[in-house]
DNA sequence: GACCAAATGATAACCGATTATCAAGAGTGC
DNA sequence: GCACTCTTGATAATCGGTTATCATTTGGTC
């Protein structure tokens, strides 16, 4: 993974631009705007080797398949819309979250997710 | 899926029992202490009927197995612990969640997830 | 206790997601 | 532009999780 080539380009141009999370899907997708002979394969490798050199993370969320954001944003949550299925980034936090916890519980991380639909989806 | 066998009555025990959402191994491997013939096979066949009749209901939590748990129970939330990898129920809710939402978002529904560790794995 | 349909358990089959293979294509340095 | 090597893309292989198959076992009923 050392040469510059336009599909890498493109799935990193892809990320930079984008402020949500994204799956293998939707950067196949997003990806074949610039490279329309963009495959799979290539999306996966370059995807685990953006991650091997820590410029993207993967985003779990309940029951979604795996998506992957760039690194270094500040502590944020995630928006899951139910119409267009995408998620989005929320930079709300409940904050007092360790105070949840059933006492002798330690929390070290949380995760909140959000369900409803997006601006676009709303009047749909 | 009708006669009342022992593998049912002691998965249904399980879940009875057990306050906090169950995997498919976690069921196995209880069950095995009723019933030690108890296969992987008849795990999946009950708890899929179970859900299907409404008893239980799936929990997805981010990079987890599926794991379920009685339906019914009071709105609640989850703490994963990472020396032993349970899950437990989590009764308290940040409550304003849909404020945190950007504006033009519509919160229909919210999933709160814990991470750290519980009194048990906390001094190992 | 005997009968019969339903349930069980071992295992094969399946499924979607991810990774490996390898011939063809394309950066990089000269 | 050439050569050399890395990368790509199509597809086969793999993987973990779940479901289907089927001979055997076992509730439920008479």
């Amino acid at each position: 993974m050392e040469r510059d080539t336009k599909q890498r380009r493109a799935i990193r141009d892809i990320f930079a631009r984008e402020h949500r999370p994204l799956s293998t899907e939707e950067v196949l997708t997003a990806g074949r705007a610039f490279v329309p002979s963009l495959g799979i394969a290539t999306v996966y490798r370059t995807i685990n080797s953006l991650a091997h050199e820590g410029w993207i993370h993967s985003v779990e969320l309940p029951g979604e398949p795996i998506r992957y954001e760039r690194c270094g944003k500040p502590h944020h949550h995630h928006f899951i819309c139910r119409g267009c299925g995408l998620a989005f980034d929320v930079a709300a936090c409940p904050e007092d979250v360790e105070r949840l916890a059933p006492p002798g519980f330690v929390v070290d991380a949380h995760e909140l997710v959000l369900y409803g639909r997006c601006p676009g989806c709303h009047q749909a």
